[in-house]
DNA sequence: AGGCTTTACG
DNA sequence: CGTA
DNA sequence: GCCT
Protein backbone atom coordinates (compact mmCIF):
# COMPACT_ATOMS: atom_id res chain seq x y z
CA UNK A 1 0.00 0.00 0.00
CA UNK A 2 2.69 2.23 0.95
CA UNK A 3 4.82 2.14 -1.71
CA UNK A 4 2.38 3.23 -4.09
CA UNK A 5 2.18 6.36 -3.10
CA UNK A 6 3.61 8.88 -5.56
CA UNK A 7 3.98 12.04 -4.17
CA UNK A 8 3.84 15.44 -6.17
CA UNK A 9 4.42 18.52 -4.19
CA UNK A 10 2.61 21.14 -6.14
CA UNK A 11 5.46 24.39 -5.42
CA UNK A 12 2.42 27.06 -6.33
CA UNK A 13 1.72 29.52 -3.40
CA UNK A 14 4.52 28.03 -1.21
CA UNK A 15 7.59 30.18 -0.26
CA UNK A 16 10.11 28.32 -1.73
CA UNK A 17 12.28 28.00 2.00
CA UNK A 18 8.88 26.12 2.97
CA UNK A 19 8.56 24.35 -0.14
CA UNK A 20 12.08 22.60 -0.14
CA UNK A 21 11.91 22.08 3.89
CA UNK A 22 8.39 20.28 3.04
CA UNK A 23 10.20 18.14 0.30
CA UNK A 24 13.51 17.45 2.53
CA UNK A 25 10.84 15.86 5.12
CA UNK A 26 9.33 13.85 2.73
CA UNK A 27 12.23 12.74 1.83
CA UNK A 28 13.56 11.94 5.25
CA UNK A 29 11.07 9.57 5.84
CA UNK A 30 11.10 8.16 2.77
CA UNK A 31 8.20 8.76 1.03
CA UNK A 32 8.28 8.62 -2.85
CA UNK A 33 7.98 12.00 -4.14
CA UNK A 34 8.62 13.29 -7.20
CA UNK A 35 9.56 17.53 -8.56
CA UNK A 36 7.26 17.54 -11.37
CA UNK A 37 3.94 15.81 -12.23
CA UNK A 38 3.44 12.67 -14.53
CA UNK A 39 1.20 9.86 -14.67
CA UNK A 40 2.68 7.98 -12.19
CA UNK A 41 1.64 10.53 -9.40
CA UNK A 42 -0.97 9.06 -6.92
CA UNK A 43 -1.05 11.90 -4.75
CA UNK A 44 -1.06 15.60 -5.57
CA UNK A 45 -0.54 17.78 -2.81
CA UNK A 46 -0.89 21.59 -3.16
CA UNK A 47 -2.09 24.94 -1.32
CA UNK A 48 -4.50 25.67 -3.94
CA UNK A 49 -8.20 25.74 -2.79
CA UNK A 50 -9.79 24.04 -5.17
CA UNK A 51 -9.10 20.86 -7.69
CA UNK A 52 -9.74 22.97 -11.10
CA UNK A 53 -7.15 25.67 -9.66
CA UNK A 54 -4.81 22.77 -9.59
CA UNK A 55 -5.14 21.12 -12.60
CA UNK A 56 -4.99 24.37 -14.15
CA UNK A 57 -1.09 25.01 -12.98
CA UNK A 58 -0.26 21.24 -13.75
CA UNK A 59 0.46 22.27 -16.90
CA UNK A 60 -0.82 19.50 -19.00
CA UNK A 61 -4.23 18.31 -19.27
CA UNK A 62 -3.73 15.08 -17.21
CA UNK A 63 -7.40 14.60 -16.51
CA UNK A 64 -8.71 12.84 -19.91
CA UNK A 65 -5.64 10.41 -20.35
CA UNK A 66 -5.93 8.86 -16.85
CA UNK A 67 -9.54 8.46 -15.76
CA UNK A 68 -8.76 5.12 -14.22
CA UNK A 69 -6.47 6.07 -11.54
CA UNK A 70 -6.99 9.79 -11.31
CA UNK A 71 -4.77 10.65 -8.29
CA UNK A 72 -6.23 12.02 -5.04
CA UNK A 73 -5.89 15.91 -5.26
CA UNK A 74 -5.10 16.64 -0.99
CA UNK A 75 -4.55 19.73 0.93
CA UNK A 76 -1.32 20.34 2.98
CA UNK A 77 -3.05 18.98 6.09
CA UNK A 78 -2.72 15.30 4.92
CA UNK A 79 0.73 16.39 3.87
CA UNK A 80 1.89 17.05 7.38
CA UNK A 81 -0.46 14.50 9.03
CA UNK A 82 1.50 11.83 7.23
CA UNK A 83 4.96 13.66 8.14
CA UNK A 84 3.90 13.63 11.49
CA UNK A 85 2.87 9.80 11.41
CA UNK A 86 6.04 9.20 9.30
CA UNK A 87 3.66 7.52 6.67
CA UNK A 88 0.95 8.21 4.33
CA UNK A 89 -2.47 8.93 6.99
CA UNK A 90 -5.52 7.73 5.38
CA UNK A 91 -7.53 10.01 3.39
CA UNK A 92 -10.21 11.61 4.93
CA UNK A 93 -12.59 13.82 3.31
CA UNK A 94 -11.77 17.08 5.01
CA UNK A 95 -8.17 16.34 3.41
CA UNK A 96 -9.36 16.30 -0.36
CA UNK A 97 -9.38 19.67 -2.26
CA UNK A 98 -12.79 21.57 -2.84
CA UNK A 99 -14.61 21.07 -6.02
CA UNK A 100 -15.39 24.06 -8.35
CA UNK A 101 -19.37 23.37 -9.01
CA UNK A 102 -19.45 26.79 -10.25
CA UNK A 103 -16.58 29.37 -10.73
CA UNK A 104 -15.53 31.65 -7.76
CA UNK A 105 -18.51 32.59 -5.26
CA UNK A 106 -17.51 30.58 -2.43
CA UNK A 107 -18.17 33.59 0.14
CA UNK A 108 -15.51 32.90 3.24
CA UNK A 109 -16.53 33.74 6.83
CA UNK A 110 -17.21 37.18 5.13
CA UNK A 111 -20.47 39.12 5.63
CA UNK A 112 -23.14 39.90 3.18
CA UNK A 113 -23.12 37.99 -0.27
CA UNK A 114 -21.35 39.12 -3.14
CA UNK A 115 -18.91 41.94 -1.88
CA UNK A 116 -15.66 40.41 -3.17
CA UNK A 117 -13.39 40.71 -0.32
CA UNK A 118 -10.47 43.37 -1.09
CA UNK A 119 -7.55 41.64 -2.25
CA UNK A 120 -4.20 42.22 -1.20
CA UNK A 121 -2.84 41.96 -4.54
CA UNK A 122 -3.22 45.21 -6.71
CA UNK A 123 -3.41 42.98 -9.61
CA UNK A 124 -6.52 41.52 -8.35
CA UNK A 125 -8.11 44.65 -7.77
CA UNK A 126 -9.92 47.43 -10.12
CA UNK A 127 -7.73 50.19 -10.12
CA UNK A 128 -9.71 52.76 -12.42
CA UNK A 129 -8.59 56.65 -12.87
CA UNK A 130 -11.13 58.37 -11.55
CA UNK A 131 -11.67 56.80 -8.56
CA UNK A 132 -13.30 57.95 -4.60
CA UNK A 133 -9.66 58.79 -3.03
CA UNK A 134 -7.89 61.18 -5.18
CA UNK A 135 -6.82 62.90 -2.53
CA UNK A 136 -5.32 61.02 0.28
CA UNK A 137 -3.71 58.27 -2.42
CA UNK A 138 -1.85 62.33 -4.40
CA UNK A 139 -0.43 62.79 -0.65
CA UNK A 140 0.96 59.21 0.15
CA UNK A 141 2.68 59.47 -3.50
CA UNK A 142 4.34 62.87 -1.89
CA UNK A 143 5.53 60.32 0.79
CA UNK A 144 6.38 57.94 -2.01
CA UNK A 145 8.57 60.22 -4.03
CA UNK A 146 10.18 61.71 -1.11
CA UNK A 147 11.36 58.38 0.24
CA UNK A 148 12.38 57.27 -3.25
CA UNK A 149 14.86 60.86 -3.78
CA UNK A 150 16.65 60.42 -0.26
CA UNK A 151 17.10 56.65 -0.64
CA UNK A 152 19.19 56.71 1.97
CA UNK A 153 19.73 52.95 3.63
CA UNK A 154 16.74 51.54 2.22
CA UNK A 155 14.20 54.13 1.33
CA UNK A 156 13.13 52.45 -1.88
CA UNK A 157 11.00 50.36 0.05
CA UNK A 158 9.51 52.49 2.12
CA UNK A 159 8.66 54.48 -0.73
CA UNK A 160 6.96 50.85 -2.10
CA UNK A 161 5.36 50.72 1.39
CA UNK A 162 3.24 54.33 0.68
CA UNK A 163 3.17 53.44 -2.94
CA UNK A 164 1.15 50.28 -2.06
CA UNK A 165 -1.06 52.38 0.69
CA UNK A 166 -2.15 54.84 -2.27
CA UNK A 167 -3.06 52.09 -4.33
CA UNK A 168 -5.33 50.60 -1.72
CA UNK A 169 -7.51 53.68 -1.64
CA UNK A 170 -7.22 53.95 -5.27
CA UNK A 171 -8.95 50.80 -5.43
CA UNK A 172 -11.24 51.69 -2.75
CA UNK A 173 -14.70 50.84 -3.65
CA UNK A 174 -15.61 54.72 -0.94
CA UNK A 175 -14.22 57.67 -0.74
CA UNK A 176 -12.33 57.13 3.05
CA UNK A 177 -13.69 59.76 5.86
CA UNK A 178 -12.33 57.68 8.79
CA UNK A 179 -9.20 55.92 8.96
CA UNK A 180 -11.06 52.86 10.89
CA UNK A 181 -12.67 52.23 7.42
CA UNK A 182 -9.22 50.79 6.36
CA UNK A 183 -8.83 48.83 9.43
CA UNK A 184 -7.93 45.02 8.32
CA UNK A 185 -6.71 46.26 5.08
CA UNK A 186 -3.52 44.71 3.83
CA UNK A 187 -0.19 47.57 2.84
CA UNK A 188 -2.21 50.51 5.31
CA UNK A 189 0.16 50.05 8.44
CA UNK A 190 0.83 52.25 11.14
CA UNK A 191 2.28 55.12 9.54
CA UNK A 192 0.15 55.49 6.49
CA UNK A 193 -2.48 55.29 9.11
CA UNK A 194 -1.10 58.04 10.74
CA UNK A 195 -1.11 60.06 7.76
CA UNK A 196 -4.29 59.27 6.72
CA UNK A 197 -5.75 60.40 9.99
CA UNK A 198 -4.20 63.59 10.49
CA UNK A 199 -4.99 64.74 6.53
CA UNK A 200 -8.54 63.77 7.24
CA UNK A 201 -8.92 65.96 10.71
CA UNK A 202 -7.09 69.13 7.81
CA UNK A 203 -3.62 68.90 8.54
CA UNK A 204 -0.15 66.51 8.61
CA UNK A 205 3.08 68.08 9.38
CA UNK A 206 4.89 65.08 7.68
CA UNK A 207 3.77 66.35 4.66
CA UNK A 208 3.26 69.69 5.20
CA UNK A 209 7.75 69.80 6.32
CA UNK A 210 8.34 68.23 3.09
CA UNK A 211 6.00 69.73 0.27
CA UNK A 212 8.19 73.53 1.73
CA UNK A 213 11.37 71.81 1.64
CA UNK A 214 12.95 73.75 -1.39
CA UNK A 215 15.28 70.03 -1.36
CA UNK A 216 12.19 68.29 -2.34
CA UNK A 217 10.96 71.48 -4.87
CA UNK A 218 14.55 70.67 -6.63
CA UNK A 219 14.59 67.57 -6.93
CA UNK A 220 11.16 67.06 -8.69
CA UNK A 221 12.54 69.96 -11.47
CA UNK A 222 15.70 68.28 -12.04
CA UNK A 223 14.57 64.80 -12.12
CA UNK A 224 11.99 65.96 -14.35
CA UNK A 225 14.72 66.26 -16.97
CA UNK A 226 15.02 63.51 -19.74
CA UNK A 227 18.31 61.71 -18.62
CA UNK A 228 18.88 62.80 -15.26
CA UNK A 229 17.85 60.69 -12.34
CA UNK A 230 18.33 61.12 -8.44
CA UNK A 231 22.33 60.85 -8.41
CA UNK A 232 22.67 63.72 -11.27
CA UNK A 233 19.70 65.88 -9.55
CA UNK A 234 21.47 65.47 -6.50
CA UNK A 235 25.20 66.89 -7.50
CA UNK A 236 23.19 69.93 -9.56
CA UNK A 237 21.70 70.72 -6.46
CA UNK A 238 25.27 70.60 -4.58
CA UNK A 239 26.90 73.18 -7.04
CA UNK A 240 24.27 75.40 -6.12
CA UNK A 241 21.97 75.45 -9.09
CA UNK A 242 18.48 76.33 -8.15
CA UNK A 243 17.16 76.16 -11.77
CA UNK A 244 16.71 74.02 -15.19
CA UNK A 245 18.23 77.80 -16.90
CA UNK A 246 21.77 77.46 -14.32
CA UNK A 247 21.87 73.82 -16.20
CA UNK A 248 21.36 75.03 -19.53
CA UNK A 249 23.78 77.85 -19.13
CA UNK A 250 26.84 75.31 -17.97
CA UNK A 251 29.34 74.08 -19.78
CA UNK A 252 30.49 71.86 -17.86
CA UNK A 253 27.31 69.48 -18.37
CA UNK A 254 26.97 65.73 -18.78
CA UNK A 255 27.83 64.05 -22.48
CA UNK A 256 25.12 61.88 -22.54
CA UNK A 257 22.99 62.79 -25.44
CA UNK A 258 19.67 62.36 -23.44
CA UNK A 259 20.87 65.34 -20.80
CA UNK A 260 22.46 67.49 -23.55
CA UNK A 261 18.71 67.04 -25.50
CA UNK A 262 16.50 66.66 -22.59
CA UNK A 263 17.86 69.58 -20.82
CA UNK A 264 17.66 71.68 -24.64
CA UNK A 265 14.10 70.63 -24.92
CA UNK A 266 12.88 70.58 -21.49
CA UNK A 267 9.65 73.24 -21.86
CA UNK A 268 8.70 70.87 -24.57
CA UNK A 269 8.42 67.75 -23.09
CA UNK A 270 7.11 69.35 -19.81
CA UNK A 271 4.19 69.92 -22.06
CA UNK A 272 2.43 67.03 -21.01
CA UNK A 273 1.59 65.08 -23.89
CA UNK A 274 -2.72 64.94 -25.14
CA UNK A 275 -3.91 61.74 -25.72
CA UNK A 276 -5.45 63.18 -29.15
CA UNK A 277 -1.79 63.63 -30.32
CA UNK A 278 -0.96 60.23 -29.02
CA UNK A 279 -3.47 58.60 -31.20
CA UNK A 280 -2.66 60.62 -34.45
CA UNK A 281 1.01 60.28 -33.97
CA UNK A 282 0.33 56.06 -33.56
CA UNK A 283 -1.81 56.64 -36.81
CA UNK A 284 0.82 58.03 -38.71
CA UNK A 285 3.33 55.20 -37.67
CA UNK A 286 0.97 52.75 -38.67
CA UNK A 287 0.72 54.39 -42.22
CA UNK A 288 4.46 54.16 -42.75
CA UNK A 289 5.13 51.33 -40.66
CA UNK A 290 2.83 49.06 -43.14
CA UNK A 291 4.31 50.82 -46.13
CA UNK A 292 7.75 49.17 -44.68
CA UNK A 293 6.29 46.06 -43.42
CA UNK A 294 2.74 44.78 -44.20
CA UNK A 295 0.66 42.57 -42.01
CA UNK A 296 2.44 44.41 -39.05
CA UNK A 297 0.40 44.86 -35.68
CA UNK A 298 1.03 48.41 -34.05
CA UNK A 299 -0.15 49.52 -31.06
CA UNK A 300 -0.49 52.27 -28.48
CA UNK A 301 0.35 51.21 -25.27
CA UNK A 302 1.71 53.17 -21.95
CA UNK A 303 -0.40 55.41 -20.05
CA UNK A 304 -2.86 56.44 -23.18
CA UNK A 305 -4.03 52.67 -23.41
CA UNK A 306 -5.05 52.73 -19.70
CA UNK A 307 -7.05 55.43 -20.70
CA UNK A 308 -5.28 58.32 -19.30
CA UNK A 309 -5.69 62.13 -20.84
CA UNK A 310 -2.11 63.17 -21.37
CA UNK A 311 1.52 61.57 -20.69
CA UNK A 312 5.11 62.41 -20.96
CA UNK A 313 5.71 60.01 -23.93
CA UNK A 314 4.21 57.99 -26.66
CA UNK A 315 5.33 53.97 -26.47
CA UNK A 316 4.49 52.64 -29.62
CA UNK A 317 4.44 48.92 -29.70
CA UNK A 318 5.01 46.64 -32.46
CA UNK A 319 4.77 42.68 -33.57
CA UNK A 320 4.41 40.58 -36.68
CA UNK A 321 2.51 37.37 -36.92
CA UNK A 322 4.94 35.94 -39.22
CA UNK A 323 7.70 36.49 -37.05
CA UNK A 324 9.13 39.23 -40.15
CA UNK A 325 10.33 41.52 -37.85
CA UNK A 326 13.73 41.28 -37.92
CA UNK A 327 15.43 45.16 -39.49
CA UNK A 328 11.74 46.56 -39.15
CA UNK A 329 12.92 49.76 -36.67
CA UNK A 330 15.66 50.50 -37.86
CA UNK A 331 14.05 50.66 -41.35
CA UNK A 332 11.16 52.97 -40.03
CA UNK A 333 13.59 55.67 -38.15
CA UNK A 334 14.92 55.76 -41.62
CA UNK A 335 12.05 56.74 -43.08
CA UNK A 336 11.09 59.13 -40.13
CA UNK A 337 14.49 60.74 -40.31
CA UNK A 338 12.99 61.63 -44.16
CA UNK A 339 9.69 62.55 -43.19
CA UNK A 340 12.08 65.08 -40.85
CA UNK A 341 10.14 63.50 -37.76
CA UNK A 342 13.26 62.48 -35.60
CA UNK A 343 15.29 64.77 -33.31
CA UNK A 344 17.33 62.50 -31.51
CA UNK A 345 17.69 58.89 -30.12
CA UNK A 346 19.18 55.67 -29.34
CA UNK A 347 18.39 51.94 -31.12
CA UNK A 348 18.38 49.52 -28.30
CA UNK A 349 18.94 46.06 -29.46
CA UNK A 350 18.39 42.67 -27.02
CA UNK A 351 20.18 38.91 -26.75
CA UNK A 352 17.43 38.41 -25.34
CA UNK A 353 16.22 34.98 -27.21
CA UNK A 354 13.67 31.72 -25.86
CA UNK A 355 17.22 29.87 -26.19
CA UNK A 356 18.92 32.35 -23.44
CA UNK A 357 16.18 30.86 -21.45
CA UNK A 358 16.00 26.69 -22.29
CA UNK A 359 19.42 26.49 -22.72
CA UNK A 360 22.17 27.73 -21.25
CA UNK A 361 24.61 29.16 -24.02
CA UNK A 362 24.67 32.87 -25.80
CA UNK A 363 24.16 33.18 -29.03
CA UNK A 364 27.06 36.02 -30.59
CA UNK A 365 25.72 36.23 -33.89
CA UNK A 366 24.23 39.40 -33.18
CA UNK A 367 21.82 39.05 -36.78
CA UNK A 368 20.20 36.03 -35.15
CA UNK A 369 19.63 37.93 -32.10
CA UNK A 370 18.14 41.40 -32.78
CA UNK A 371 14.40 39.78 -32.81
CA UNK A 372 13.29 42.07 -29.75
CA UNK A 373 14.62 45.92 -30.21
CA UNK A 374 13.89 48.91 -28.71
CA UNK A 375 14.06 52.63 -30.24
CA UNK A 376 14.52 55.55 -27.93
CA UNK A 377 14.27 58.81 -28.49
CA UNK A 378 12.70 62.28 -29.26
CA UNK A 379 10.49 62.97 -32.00
CA UNK A 380 9.01 66.52 -33.96
CA UNK A 381 5.35 66.15 -33.94
CA UNK A 382 3.73 68.87 -36.07
CA UNK A 383 2.30 71.45 -33.71
CA UNK A 384 -0.83 71.56 -35.80
CA UNK A 385 -1.38 67.79 -35.29
CA UNK A 386 -0.75 68.87 -31.60
CA UNK A 387 -2.81 71.89 -30.82
CA UNK A 388 -5.79 69.62 -30.54
CA UNK A 389 -6.47 70.66 -27.24
CA UNK A 390 -10.30 70.67 -28.48
CA UNK A 391 -11.19 66.98 -28.89
CA UNK A 392 -13.49 67.73 -31.65
CA UNK A 393 -10.66 68.48 -34.33
CA UNK A 394 -11.44 66.36 -37.38
CA UNK A 395 -8.90 63.17 -37.52
CA UNK A 396 -8.34 64.12 -41.02
CA UNK A 397 -6.64 67.75 -39.75
CA UNK A 398 -3.76 65.93 -38.44
CA UNK A 399 -3.52 62.83 -41.06
CA UNK A 400 -3.85 65.68 -44.30
CA UNK A 401 -0.55 67.73 -42.54
CA UNK A 402 1.08 64.26 -42.19
CA UNK A 403 -0.03 63.42 -46.04
CA UNK A 404 1.59 66.70 -47.08
CA UNK A 405 4.75 66.46 -45.12
CA UNK A 406 5.52 62.86 -46.49
CA UNK A 407 4.51 64.70 -50.34
CA UNK A 408 7.52 66.80 -49.38
CA UNK A 409 9.54 63.94 -48.60
CA UNK A 410 8.53 61.91 -50.75
CA UNK A 411 10.13 64.61 -53.93
CA UNK A 412 13.39 64.12 -51.69
CA UNK A 413 14.07 61.33 -51.79
CA UNK A 414 15.27 61.42 -55.38
CA UNK A 415 17.92 64.16 -54.06
CA UNK A 416 20.26 61.99 -51.69
CA UNK A 417 22.25 65.14 -51.24
CA UNK A 418 19.25 67.51 -50.09
CA UNK A 419 18.40 64.70 -47.66
CA UNK A 420 21.87 64.10 -46.06
CA UNK A 421 22.22 67.90 -46.03
CA UNK A 422 18.73 67.73 -43.70
CA UNK A 423 20.15 65.22 -41.42
CA UNK A 424 23.74 66.88 -40.89
CA UNK A 425 21.99 69.58 -39.93
CA UNK A 426 21.27 68.30 -36.50
CA UNK A 427 24.24 67.60 -36.10
CA UNK A 428 26.15 70.75 -36.96
CA UNK A 429 23.52 72.92 -34.92
CA UNK A 430 23.29 72.06 -30.80
CA UNK A 431 20.48 70.70 -29.38
CA UNK A 432 20.07 74.26 -27.41
CA UNK A 433 20.31 75.98 -31.26
CA UNK A 434 17.64 73.86 -32.97
CA UNK A 435 15.59 74.31 -29.51
CA UNK A 436 15.44 78.11 -29.91
CA UNK A 437 15.06 77.93 -33.72
CA UNK A 438 11.59 78.97 -35.12
CA UNK A 439 10.39 75.78 -35.57
CA UNK A 440 6.21 74.36 -36.18
CA UNK A 441 7.12 71.10 -34.58
CA UNK A 442 7.07 70.44 -30.91
CA UNK A 443 10.01 67.84 -29.67
CA UNK A 444 8.01 63.96 -28.07
CA UNK A 445 9.50 61.32 -26.13
CA UNK A 446 8.65 58.49 -28.31
CA UNK A 447 9.58 54.55 -27.62
CA UNK A 448 9.17 52.26 -30.08
CA UNK A 449 9.03 48.18 -29.32
CA UNK A 450 9.11 45.56 -31.51
CA UNK A 451 8.41 42.26 -30.01
CA UNK A 452 8.03 38.40 -31.11
CA UNK A 453 4.53 37.04 -31.99
CA UNK A 454 5.36 34.57 -29.24
CA UNK A 455 6.15 37.29 -26.75
CA UNK A 456 3.71 40.03 -27.79
CA UNK A 457 0.88 39.50 -25.23
CA UNK A 458 3.37 39.29 -22.24
CA UNK A 459 5.18 42.90 -23.88
CA UNK A 460 1.68 44.33 -24.21
CA UNK A 461 0.92 43.62 -20.75
CA UNK A 462 4.44 44.69 -19.53
CA UNK A 463 4.41 47.90 -21.68
CA UNK A 464 0.84 48.70 -21.24
CA UNK A 465 1.49 48.67 -17.05
CA UNK A 466 1.45 50.82 -14.59
CA UNK A 467 4.51 50.03 -13.41
CA UNK A 468 3.29 49.26 -10.06
CA UNK A 469 0.68 47.00 -11.97
CA UNK A 470 3.59 45.30 -13.62
CA UNK A 471 5.68 45.20 -10.17
CA UNK A 472 2.62 43.61 -8.41
CA UNK A 473 1.67 40.92 -10.93
CA UNK A 474 5.31 39.64 -11.11
CA UNK A 475 5.51 39.46 -7.31
CA UNK A 476 2.47 37.61 -7.19
CA UNK A 477 3.55 35.59 -10.02
CA UNK A 478 7.01 34.82 -7.98
CA UNK A 479 5.01 34.13 -4.41
CA UNK A 480 1.93 32.61 -5.64
CA UNK A 481 2.94 30.66 -8.58
CA UNK A 482 6.72 30.09 -8.18
CA UNK A 483 6.65 31.01 -12.24
CA UNK A 484 9.07 34.41 -13.74
CA UNK A 485 6.62 36.58 -15.53
CA UNK A 486 8.48 39.04 -17.75
CA UNK A 487 7.54 41.27 -20.67
CA UNK A 488 9.17 38.49 -22.21
CA UNK A 489 6.88 35.57 -21.08
CA UNK A 490 5.61 33.52 -18.10
CA UNK A 491 8.28 30.95 -17.17
CA UNK A 492 7.83 28.06 -15.06
CA UNK A 493 11.55 27.42 -12.88
CA UNK A 494 9.87 23.29 -12.64
CA UNK A 495 9.65 22.82 -15.49
CA UNK A 496 11.97 24.93 -17.35
CA UNK A 497 8.93 25.86 -20.09
CA UNK A 498 7.43 29.10 -21.13
CA UNK A 499 3.65 29.17 -21.13
CA UNK A 500 2.46 30.68 -24.58
CA UNK A 501 -0.22 33.64 -24.87
CA UNK A 502 -2.51 33.79 -27.82
CA UNK A 503 -4.17 37.19 -26.46
CA UNK A 504 -3.87 39.80 -23.28
CA UNK A 505 -6.94 36.88 -21.76
CA UNK A 506 -5.08 34.31 -21.66
CA UNK A 507 -1.90 36.18 -19.85
CA UNK A 508 -4.41 36.33 -17.08
CA UNK A 509 -6.01 33.31 -17.20
CA UNK A 510 -2.44 31.54 -17.25
CA UNK A 511 -1.66 33.89 -13.94
CA UNK A 512 -4.89 32.53 -12.70
CA UNK A 513 -5.92 36.12 -12.32
CA UNK A 514 -9.49 37.78 -13.01
CA UNK A 515 -9.05 39.74 -16.36
CA UNK A 516 -8.31 43.46 -15.89
CA UNK A 517 -9.27 46.13 -18.37
CA UNK A 518 -6.63 48.26 -19.16
CA UNK A 519 -8.16 51.49 -17.82
CA UNK A 520 -8.91 49.52 -14.30
CA UNK A 521 -4.68 48.72 -14.22
CA UNK A 522 -4.00 52.67 -13.06
CA UNK A 523 -2.20 51.13 -9.68
C1' DA B 1 15.12 38.90 9.79
C1' DG B 2 14.49 39.03 5.03
C1' DG B 3 12.04 40.64 1.05
C1' DC B 4 10.28 44.14 -1.76
C1' DT B 5 9.52 43.35 -10.40
C1' DT B 6 12.35 43.09 -13.88
C1' DT B 7 17.15 43.15 -15.72
C1' DA B 8 19.66 44.25 -20.19
C1' DC B 9 21.42 48.09 -22.68
C1' DG B 10 24.08 52.36 -23.63
C1' DC C 1 23.75 55.76 -13.64
C1' DG C 2 19.40 56.27 -16.14
C1' DT C 3 15.83 54.18 -18.92
C1' DA C 4 12.34 51.00 -20.02
C1' DG D 1 6.98 50.75 5.80
C1' DC D 2 4.67 46.77 5.77
C1' DC D 3 4.27 41.80 5.37
C1' DT D 4 5.53 36.89 6.20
Amino acid sequence: MDDQVVLYLMPHKIQKKRYDDMKKAAKCRKFTIVDDFSPEVTHIVTEFETQEQAVRHIGLNTTEENNEQSPEFLKISWFTESIKARKPVEIQDHHRLLRNTQEEVHVEGNEGASEPRFSEWACQRSTPLKHQNDFLATQLEILQKYAEMKDENHDYSRALAFRRASCVVKSFPITVTNVNQLNGINHVGPHSKRVIGELLDGYCDEINRIVNEEWFEKMKMFTGVFGVGPSTAKKWIERGWTSIKDAQESTDISKDWRVQWGLAFHDDLMNPVKSNEAYRFTEIIQTEAEKILPGIVVQLTGGFRRGKHQGHDIDILFTHPNGEETGFLPKLLTRLEKLNMVLCGSHESSSFHEKVLSEDFKLTARGQLDHFEKWLGICKLPKDLVSGDDAQIPLSNGLEKCTEIKENVDSLDDYEPKAKKQRKCHGDNSPFTIATSERDWIARRVDFIMSPYSQYYYALVGWTGSKQFNRDLRLYSQKVLNRKLTSHGFYDFTTGKTLPANSETEVFENLNLQYQHPKNRNC
